[in-house]
DNA sequence: CTGGGAGTTAGAGCGCGCTCTAAGTCAAGC
DNA sequence: GCTTGACTTAGAGCGCGCTCTAACTCCCAG
């Protein structure tokens, strides 16, 4: 697969797929071609796709150039590994707590608004 | 109030109170005493307490600064604050199902590491 | 043989939201 | 009188996550 294509397949640019493997975020870095082109694996598409859910969701790169080297490290690091979702998964509860409690402040005042404006009319 | 109670009070910065005030985002520049500092009106510090509610919940600098302007324009905006805080509804809306997606995923990878520890040990 | 298009690299640049610095003023307490 | 501490300003600096540029190689179609 050409990065075009993994770009194409995650939304991401190839400018930012470079990026990401600069950042130590790759498992390996993905095999190269005759011409020196990365030839993605469907290995890497799916952890790049994996990437984009945890980067989607919050987690700074640097965290996830933690993961990507407890998952190089291998099958001794499960524990870590869980240990950092875990603590990830407290910031997004977190973070839909705080946007549930703001989302009641906004509907209060959008209801505030519609009102005004019904009474004004 | 002086900026330092503001600050302690809202939890921003002495720092960031000056900058959302350069930014545009007060209603009106706060009234300064004999020697030249702020003192913050009780409206002042209700109305950084909501900016801080909006930005907790993700609402860029720049949103905030045109409903800012609104509601310095006065009672013929309700509609126009009223559009803006829907369109900041639609994106906090946006987010937390974005989070509870993505929570789905690592919730999943979390329950996987568990089994793995569980078997290894 | 000549574009054009897709890739490569190292490194610069950018937008956002702060965050801090430097240099200054002022008031109170020792 | 002198220090300390809270404030003031304009403007620089920073961390993050990209995003883009410049200069290059390679390959293919016309």
């Amino acid at each position: 697969m050409t990065i075009a294509q993994v770009a194409q397949r995650t939304g991401l640019s190839a400018h930012t797929l470079r990026y990401y493997e600069r950042a130590g975020l790759m498992l390996e870095p993905p095999p190269r071609g005759d011409n020196g082109h990365r030839r993605y694996t469907e290995r890497d598409a799916d952890w790049i796709a994996l990437l984009t859910r945890l980067r989607a969701s919050g987690m700074p790169i640097a965290a996830m150039r933690r993961y990507a080297e407890l998952v190089r490290r291998g099958q001794n690091t499960y524990v870590a590994r869980k240990e950092l979702l875990e603590a990830h998964r407290a910031d997004m509860i977190a973070k839909i707590e705080q946007l549930r409690s703001d989302l009641e402040i906004v509907d209060y005042k959008i209801d505030l608004y519609s009102r005004r404006i019904m009474g004004e009319e």
